[in-house]
DNA sequence: ACCTGAACACCGTTCAAGT
DNA sequence: ACCTGAACACCGTTCAAGT
């Protein structure tokens, strides 16, 4: 039966997860769905739009944390930001997707918003709060962007040399370091 | 007389400033320079590793500041921050082509040498200042990232429609939230 | 409604052969 | 030493035509 537009997004997150970016072509995942590179054309109006669905589906899995209370807001951030990370960080490329899906069409990513939503209820007023959301975002997308470009290179040179206890602290540090920061900028903030 | 390589990286730096990584090919390039593609692989042994050299290029006009001492040292951080950001933010994709090579080369990228100086000055550890850099670059990078996004969007859309002072609130507020940070991490810094 | 076939206008990289 | 010509193996997107 027909092709839909579920099974394209899918073979998708496969072929990014197994082999990144540069291998999802459109003639790949025709190749893999067999079909015509055309007939995907019906099912998105771009690989751009594809991309951005492909964004939103590797957040699939992060779960909305419950609504915390003021003063533990800054530990929810600090879960859901980890939880972002590790729903990301093993799939090769995917900081760039994410980056793209947030400036093509930012709503259609849930956590952002949650983000923001715990910001405010942490005390940080409207308009520093998506300040300081893109701060954050900053951080969790770049922190990913250079632990997966450090495999990358590196599994070209020599294989499994990248150690990720080293990432994983450089993340933890930066947030702990924004979140202070953001205390202290406003008062409000424990 | 014969191609240089400099020739062909200060093309390269032409074509990005002016139309982006897109139009960035090394087929465009020969074109621009009247010869063949195939010889500009006898310059430089890869496009990739042309970009690297692009990316220094691009922060070549970025002075060195005086070393301060510990107590003004934060405020050179924001300066450097500030300087490598006007750098880079009228140039399409620069926050892309500065990923790849810091991740490829980073010892070719002078000022990001003199961040973690300035850090260490400050009295952030020497293991932390790394981390710290991160933290910083992260923000600077994802700053110009999204800014350029947005730029490219709407150009598409409807032209000179991004708010430039939003953006340059938003870099500036990151700034001092995560320098505000590290002085609560490390007693050291003020 | 959904897909094929075929085309259009591109890519990065390699390499024998020329000068 | 430096470059040409030509090839190899790819791209994203469009669209008439088929079912």
């Amino acid at each position: 039966m027909a092709l839909t537009r579920e099974q394209l997004i899918d073979a998708a997150v496969g072929i990014l997860s197994e082999f990144g970016l540069a291998d999802l072509s459109m003639r790949r995942l025709a190749r893999e769905l067999d079909v015509q590179v055309g007939a995907l054309y019906w099912h998105v109006k771009s690989k751009q739009e594809l991309l951005v669905d492909v964004a939103a589906k590797l957040l699939d899995s992060v779960p909305r944390p419950a609504t915390p209370t003021p003063a533990l807001a800054p530990l929810s951030i600090a879960a859901l930001l980890r939880q972002l990370r590790s729903a990301l960080i093993a799939v090769p490329d995917s900081a760039e997707v994410m980056q793209l899906a947030q400036s093509m069409r930012p709503e259609s990513l849930d956590p952002m918003g949650w983000l923001l939503e715990f910001l405010q209820l942490a005390g940080v007023p409207q308009n520093d709060a998506t300040y300081a959301r893109h701060v954050l975002v900053n951080h969790l997308l770049g922190s990913i962007a250079s632990h997966q470009e450090a495999v990358a290179l590196s599994a070209e040179a020599e294989p499994d040399t990248v150690s990720t206890e080293w990432e994983e602290s450089a993340f933890d540090y930066g947030v702990r370091v924004i979140l202070q920061g953001l205390a202290l900028e406003h008062p409000a903030v424990v």
